[in-house]
DNA sequence: TATTATTATCTCAGATTCAAGATAATTTAA
DNA sequence: TTAAATTATCTTGAATCTGAGATAATAATA
């Protein structure tokens, strides 16, 4: 019977950005934020104010979901929705002062955690494994 | 504003991973499966009868999460359930003919389009690829 | 201007997931 | 042997995601 898998790149390139999808989710877990709320509140963050669509193309996630998501973090008050007077269809998104705290404090956090999961590499390493990532993005 | 993600391998390791996924998604979307429902296929056509939590330990799923996906693919007639006589908790689940059948007809296609995605990739960049990403995937 | 197409967001139904608990069978240990 | 612990699967409810379609605003064009 076994027949077996016989691309190993593919098989480790996947398991690997499992686990760390699965410890990202556990260590946002303690902040009660799903890895999309996180993903949201990170592209503000970084970014300021956004319009639904922008974050929505940031992170690649449906309309709907979009909807949801931004409900979920203005009722509890880490963001805010604001009308924009240029666009009447176009809303315009930024964290609240409570979100910017609270990712204030999440952020170098978050950064540390993923540092070391790669910080096995040495700085030629994680120039060679981006080289190589970038040649397969690029063809998916 | 511009706060950056400072971890370059991190942020092209998700985004191609992630790439993959949809690439995959789309692929198993033109055969009306989930790519849950074809990890749950390619384990049974892998390695051939198995109970229903080894299954889910190989593509780390929850077991309310795989009562749910046999159920559906056994509607379909694609697998069955199988009583196991030593051990009456247990239940054995095989590919039917038919489920046999469209896996010989999908796996070839998947292999070569998997194969397409890192045939950029030479052998001896394959190798380090794997490498390194053993390496970040043991910390992990 | 009036019509048509496009865009941004929202709504809703259906699908999928997980966590917690239920059920039933087996194993361990007193 | 009996009681307790463990194991495999299923059930249920809540959360989240998608896709299709609705709504409303804007842009493009005749």
């Amino acid at each position: 019977m076994e027949r077996k898998c016989n691309n190993l790149p593919f098989l480790i390139l996947m398991q690997t950005s499992k686990a760390i999808h699965e410890r990202i989710k556990e260590e946002m877990a303690q902040n009660k934020l799903s890895i999309t709320e996180f993903s949201v509140l990170e592209v503000l963050y970084q970014k300021g104010k956004q319009t639904i669509q922008q974050i929505g193309n940031c992170i690649l996630i449906s309309s709907g979901s979009m909807t949801y998501v931004i409900d979920k973090l203005e009722q509890r008050g880490l963001l805010s929705r604001n009308a924009c007077s240029d666009d009447r269809r176009v809303i315009h998104v930024t964290l609240t002062a409570d979100g910017n705290e609270l990712m204030n404090v999440i952020m170098p956090k978050y950064h540390d955690f993923v540092n070391q999961m790669f910080e096995s590499l040495d700085d030629d390493e994680a120039e060679t494994f981006v080289q190589l990532l970038k040649k397969v993005r690029n063809i998916v």
